[in-house]
DNA sequence: GTATTGTCAGTCAGTACTGACAGTCTATTT
DNA sequence: AAATAGACTGTCAGTACTGACTGACAATAC
């Protein structure tokens, strides 16, 4: 990454976000972070008061927050196959794009109340349009009708779970890489949906 | 838990592992554990030396390290339903053993270098195990006979996300409680792996 | 009597955070 | 072109506190 044109505001933000993901908030030192940053220590406590309003900040800064209720409303074409591998996309998108804050909301769920919450709050916005899909194309008679939530939630786990078992560069189970993954993922429940 | 009766060192490991999983290595002090424990901070350095041996003493004594291999050739049936329940019911026993082992694996990452490894080496063992099963299973011409490995890998990506998502006591997705999850996540594998 | 633990006082290093002062860069004014 | 002002940054020395870790001694338990 070239940080080199960024303001100083943005390049601490940036090297915290790195380096507390990396290591924790309690792993990681105010020097560490503006050093980092290329700036002095002093220049981060001027723009952010202390080590916390940092935190917090990067937070506000980076947290992808969008409305995602419309976009499906328009986006989804009603074939089983296409609409789940647009949800998983959607889904693998904004893991991804907020995947440091992510990182952070696991390690520092203690110290930063609520975080976690919102950072799972967008990949909830899909889970329960992806229920509420369920419902209708099972009264379209496209799939069968049992069980649309649990089904959802089936496949949004298995999403999760790649997702975590890739967040620090998938080493801990056989590395198959996130496309396939998807496109198995779908085969998988349009068969079993199937009516 | 009643600690009335273990030993000093055992209810320093219990307490250690308690708040280090829940407030991560560095956010925890000795002088806590060693209170939480019902002990001094002197009884702590004299069983321990320090802090890191500490931390390396609970890890060793409470993981789950048990082989597999054999209960696995002895107990399938190579009925699909079955054995696919008793490998999820499997997993969620190891992982649920280690949780606590894994919650500190994800935090201290940066700080524990091979621990998520060996947390997750067991977990490994039943993807292995799932993907030769699937793999015998095809050429019984019990299931169909496309992409054995892909397939074992989503089963346990979805248990690794439940497991995961239900760490910190399922409150980011709608809580759907592990039995029947598993449940529905059998039939739905039963149904897309069946010829 | 031996082993284990508690108390207490204290050391030492690290770390968040501050104040005073000086330097630099940019834009505006003259 | 030169001067000036204002915003931003670096340096450095220092404060205040925390937290890992120690030593000496006393108390308790088996």
């Amino acid at each position: 990454m070239d940080n080199s044109k960024l303001g100083s505001g943005e390049k601490l933000l940036l090297a915290a976000l790195n380096l507390i993901a990396e290591k924790g908030y309690n792993g990681v030192t105010t020097l560490e972070i503006a050093t980092a940053a290329g700036l002095s220590e002093k220049t981060l406590f001027r723009h952010f008061g202390s080590k916390q309003k940092l935190l917090e900040a990067a937070f506000d800064r980076y947290h992808y927050a969008e409305e995602m209720k419309k976009l499906f409303s328009e986006k989804l074409v009603w074939d089983l196959e296409e609409d789940l591998l647009l949800v998983s996309k959607t889904y693998h998108e904004i893991m991804n794009r907020n995947r440091k804050m992510i990182q952070i909301s696991f390690k520092e769920e203690s110290q930063l109340p609520g975080f976690r919450e919102r950072t799972h709050r967008h990949p909830l916005q899909l889970l329960d349009i992806l229920t509420n899909y369920f419902i209708t194309m099972a009264e379209k008679g496209k799939i069968i009708p049992v069980d649309p939530e649990a089904h959802a939630f089936a496949f949004m786990m298995m999403h999760f779970g790649a997702f975590m078992n890739d967040l620090d560069s998938h080493k801990y189970y056989a590395s198959i890489s996130l496309e396939p993954f998807i496109q198995n993922s779908v085969k998988i429940f349009a068969r079993a949906l199937k009516p």
